[in-house]
DNA sequence: TTGAAAGCGCTAACAG
DNA sequence: CTGTTAGCGCTTTCAA
């Protein structure tokens, strides 16, 4: 209520206040008769602050419906407890388990996740990876290892900062400028066209997904066709799908193999991803082509309509959910161990995938899927 | 190196300075010879700045990689620029589509996303709301008009401070206390009921999901089984689907109606979502039950493998992707009109389903689509 | 166990 | 077109 002062020489001009209309700290520390600074003791160690006051403090806060302002916390003890995450999709299940793993192991050492996709662009991950950064993450976590220069820029110069960064979803011998947390796509290209060529399948097809910028999926389609071509007697080719809803894609392409005999000029086809696969076995099934003795199907991913159809198909199984799991802790041992220590070089995390063998891909027997 | 002194008395205190090491507004300004309100207006309206001055700033920013500090920014201003959304599941595409949607119409006008799944349960859905209204979002938006006590208080204050609240995916004439954009999942149950009947079915079955809190889906059932018993001669139960893998939960409940002739006890199943209902179609096509001539099976949701198997299954079309855009539509709307204005009392909008009739329900014919 | 003072990095308000 | 001043709501540091 007293005039204040301001300037030397003029006078009591009307505080200007800005305040947002919210309770703050203050009016519950004026409520329970202390000050802010026994409330933020309270509410960050309850156990340093007396239980008289705790108590005082504790109806206060009831009465007002109080909720902390986290900017104003973050901007004055520089930590957000805030990891930042970005995928490709959040609506591909593959991701939103791993991020599910991702979320369950932050929540439990109270770090919230801030979500963002890229839809397969990185010039968006660009984008989304300043939008997050200007949130001051305490970690980030990004799904693969391709970048923009100015995104890789961006992440170098976080984590020289002191800020743990973590590439998803991959892992490279010699392609690590950050931590990664995944698996080797090409050895599993391999492996796909090995199962394959083991179960007598001599011409080889790999159904790109149509998404452009799926590293990944192109990664093990390239390592399957070289895997392939590398043993006597085996062609391989690769096909990039149509870029419509994923089982008509499947369709389409088993469509297109066929010969003049209505046969599938190929005895194998490897999908970039399940859906792709059940797609063409859909249209396999409606043509009478019998898989898997005309032809052997095999998806990625192990979607759960994988395992409904025909005899269900065969897939290889990801770590999704293990993913997340393995950065959640890797993230939070990075943070515990601090900057000052050596854990930014902390080793790469591999984690294997399964190849969950199903009948679509069954060495010829008698009795047929379809026909 | 100079000895510290603070004391009243004492003087000249080297000031103790807890910066957190990312470049500042304030470095910008030294590099670029003028004041932190020079770079901050440049950076929200550049053309408010002379274009030499703006060629320095832009210069030091590029030169040092300079992120504005967010917290910072949103506490000095009060706006977040965030709008906080809780959806059921992540994972789930169809509240993935709905994200989608409502992230696409938020972006254009620079509002950013804080996502959080509340797991289908409303306890959790207090923990996120509570969390979240933590980083002051402009608008906040809430999945369904079912919440816990203390969360439709929180939500209520939040309102009641200016803040737009939404409810998404529900519309109900009586119980909306909160902007509602969705639509009234009861019509919705009594118009599957209708189709079934007018298809010349009797013995209904509505089958809804084992997850516990997914109230929209009871909603629809139980208004599905009264609206069917309404009608003359026709009899309509419900029964719950295991909490596995819905596909398994749909083959198992298709399994549980057959009677002591392998038949359907029922002549139509109407589930509460595709992936359930395909799972009974899978089934039926594997016991040689002839859909839809021994039985109609129904889903919700239009998921794409819906369309895929069989002939085709018919489902009700929500607008997964309507309700986010129209969400975000109204948010602008909200916070454009300003807290004082008539906004907040706008009216509800409610958004139209489809029924998409597919062969798995089409009356009686001479080629049943197994068998 | 509690408090006083200073400061986190930015923007609002008003002046010039 | 640019600057000055105060302040957003909280935590840190040091002291009692």
């Amino acid at each position: 209520m007293t005039a204040r002062l301001r300037n030397p020489v003029l006078a009591n001009a009307t505080p200007r206040r800005r305040s947002h209309g919210r309770v703050t700290l203050q009016q519950i520390a004026e409520a329970a008769g202390v000050t802010k600074i026994t409330v933020s003791r309270y509410l960050r160690e309850p156990q340093r602050v007396a239980s008289e006051t705790a108590a005082r403090i504790a109806a206060a806060i009831e009465a007002t419906g109080y909720l902390p302002n986290k900017q104003a916390g973050m901007l004055a003890s520089g930590r957000s407890k805030i990891v930042a995450a970005i995928v490709p999709s959040i609506a591909n299940s593959v991701f939103a388990e791993t991020v599910q793993g991702l979320s369950e192991g932050l929540q439990d050492a109270g770090y919230e996740l801030l979500l963002a996709s890229s839809g397969y662009s990185i010039d968006r991950e660009e984008e989304q990876i300043r939008a997050v950064l200007g949130w001051s993450p305490d970690a980030l976590a990004v799904t693969g290892r391709h970048h923009t220069p100015a995104a890789a820029a961006m992440l170098r110069a976080a984590r020289d900062a002191g800020t743990p960064v973590i590439e998803m979803w991959d892992w490279h011998p010699r392609d690590a400028d950050f931590v990664q947390v995944g698996f080797d796509h090409a050895a599993v290209g391999r492996t796909m066209a090995r199962h394959l060529v083991d179960g007598g399948r001599r011409r080889l097809l790999y159904v790109d997904t149509g998404v452009t910028e799926d590293f990944r999926a192109h990664e093990r389609g390239k390592a399957f066709v070289a895997a392939a071509r590398a043993y006597r007697g085996v062609s391989a080719q690769a096909v990039t799908a149509p870029p419509d809803d994923a089982f008509e894609a499947g369709r389409a392409v088993l469509a297109r193999t066929l010969d003049t005999d209505g046969r599938p000029g190929v005895d194998a086809l490897a999908f970039a991803n399940d859906n792709l696969a059940c797609g063409a076995l859909l249209e396999a099934q409606r043509r009478g082509i019998a898989v898997p003795r005309d032809v052997a199907l095999m998806g990625f991913g192990d979607f759960a309509i994988g395992r409904q159809l025909g005899g269900g198909l065969t897939t290889v199984r990801p770590p999704r959910h293990e993913i997340g799991a393995q950065v959640a802790r890797t993230i939070l041992g990075m943070l515990q161990a601090g900057p000052a220590s050596g854990a930014r070089h902390a080793s790469q995390r591999q984690l294997r995938c399964a190849l969950v063998g199903r009948r679509s891909t069954a060495p010829a027997e008698p009795a047929p899927l379809a026909g």
